[in-house]
RNA sequence: GGCGGUGUAGCCAAGUGGUAAGGCAGAGGUCUGCAAAACCUUUAUUCAUCGGUUCAAUUCCGAUCACCGCCUCCA
């Protein structure tokens, strides 16, 4: 049984779609206005899991994850190099999509972007208007959050006891709001300021909060299962989503809310503010693969912080290395073997899995299913050869689990040119030869084109670095 | 100031009222011409500290300490 913790009802529950057999799924995508760094990769990658382990589940899937490319900073920004937010935004979507792809994550059913919907955003807040739940004031629109007695259901705030001495910047009247919680859900512009659009309550351009709104609602309806994204989401991007959606419709806008929690470098915070980032750029550059970063990000349960270190990364290379080497060698076994206990062994970590998963997807515990699979089949296959049987059941164990986790990498079936095939003949004449002098010499200069060899029992085996 | 979360071996960490999963790193061994891969053995009398409840607590309660976060742009 399906369970995820749902920060609404800050309890874990047990997983009931909408729709039999059908979820609808929203997940928080980046705001395009620089590299996404490892910390928003963990958030996408357990949106990544989660998506993976609904299909696995048996689920059909509309997951929608949005690319904002309007905000503050992408004006700033785009102002100060002189260039529309188009052309400022656009290669950063570009490289966010390949680094999320790099990153082995699958890409969701509908990727929106905040500026190809405006006018959805613009309906929603002339619904706001009619109804009483926005205002306008000084030419900007405003949600009136006294018109929402539910506003703060998902955060918990206690607004009345935050007042004084906690933020060092509470916002301050730069504009005259009824209340200081109230937020703009469209800003006023001049008549030539870029980017601006024209909307029946004044030209402007949309808050913060309104594009996730629309966007959900356009693709998944007015009420929908899932609704995840970073912990810091919570409050008050999510909160505000919640207010605007159920101010408009009048109904339940997402029924579960799953958040991430950060990821820590050295005990504190990776945040671009604090400058402690990486970027997943930075670590490829430094030599680490996109399979070991994303095992590392996803090792460990969603909901609780990740500390990041070097030394964790380079465990996750040797360890996914080895998940790498056990699919390999058991793709190689000869499956001539009778005995069939493997069989059993590979059902059991299934099982283990599937509850550690089922359990708000402990994802540490169903890494510990996998690995146990992994020593006890390689213990097998150290004293006998496989059967046909335990071959075929430990290969499909190993691509449900990969369906989900995506951990073991591309399944490569190269061919080596004739150069190193020969070089390889020749290296095993010559310890035919006893000639190990001879041999190490190929080794090593295969070694130097990223061939890594083997010698085992049933000849020589290859493969990439 | 209000609210929430963490603290388990060198590192990353799971977990439960009944006596500590898994991975990485380390040590020893098997195999190998040597390696590599793989396997085996080993690595926390102990789960931040101090009390309490209990036959029994790492797990429940209380206090203390440390750290993280939200209340403010951020996945």
């Amino acid at each position: 049984m399906l369970k995820f913790f749902n920060t609404l009802s800050r309890q874990v529950e047990e997983f009931q779609p909408i729709e039999s057999g059908k979820v609808r799924m929203y997940i928080c995508g980046p705001t395009v206005w620089n590299f996404a760094h490892i910390g928003n990769f963990r958030t996408f990658i357990f949106g990544d899991v989660l998506r993976r382990y609904l299909k696995f589940k048996g689920f059909e899937l509309t997951h929608v994850m949005n690319l904002t490319d309007i905000d503050d900073r992408i004006i700033n920004e785009a102002a100060a190099r002189n260039i529309s937010i188009d052309e400022f935004t656009e290669p950063f979507a570009q490289y966010f999509l390949e680094d999320f792809d790099a990153l082995g994550n699958e890409r969701p059913e509908i990727i929106p972007r905040a500026t190809h919907h405006i006018a959805e955003m613009i309906d929603i807040i002339s619904t706001l208007l009619d109804n009483g739940h926005a205002y306008e004031s000084d030419g900007s629109i405003y949600y009136r959050i006294t018109a929402f007695p539910e506003y703060g259901k998902l955060s918990k705030i206690n607004f009345s006891g935050n007042r004084d001495g906690g933020s060092e910047r509470i916002d301050t009247d730069k504009y005259d709001k009824e209340d200081a919680r109230d937020f703009a859900l469209w800003k006023l512009v001049g008549p030539d300021d870029q980017p601006g659009w024209d909307a029946p309550f004044g030209r402007g351009r949309p808050g913060w909060h309104i594009e996730c709104s629309a966007m959900a609602m356009k693709y998944l309806g007015e009420t929908f299962d899932l609704h995840a994204g970073g912990q810091d989401l919570q409050f008050p991007h999510h909160e505000n989503e919640i207010a605007q959606s159920e101010g408009a419709t009048g109904k339940q806008f997402a029924k579960y809310w799953i958040h991430s929690e950060f990821l820590k470098i050295d005990d504190v915070t990776m945040s671009k503010s604090k400058g402690n980032f990486f970027t997943f750029r930075d670590l490829k550059d430094q030599g680490y693969s996109p399979l070991a970063i994303r095992y590392l990000l996803l090792s460990v349960p969603y909901r609780k912080q990740l500390n990041f270190t070097f030394e964790g990364l380079q465990g996750a290379e040797s360890t996914t290395e080895r998940l790498r080497n056990f699919r390999s060698l058991v793709k190689e076994s000869s499956g001539t073997g009778e005995e069939k206990d493997a069989v059993e062994l590979v059902m059991i970590a299934l099982k283990k899995f599937e509850t550690a998963m089922d359990d708000d997807m402990n994802t540490a515990a169903a890494l510990a299913a996998v690995h146990d699979m992994v020593r006890e089949v390689n213990t097998v296959i150290a004293e006998r050869s496989l059967s046909n049987d335990e071959k075929e059941a430990v290969l499909d164990a190993v691509s449900q689990f990969d369906a989900v986790l995506g951990i073991f990498g591309a399944e490569t079936s190269e061919i080596l040119d004739n150069d190193i095939e020969n070089l390889i003949e020749d290296r095993q004449q010559a310890r035919a030869n006893r000639d190990f002098a001879r041999s190490d010499e190929i080794r090593d200069l295969l070694a130097e084109q990223g061939i890594v060899l083997e010698d085992t029992k049933d000849g020589v085996r290859w493969k990439r670095k």
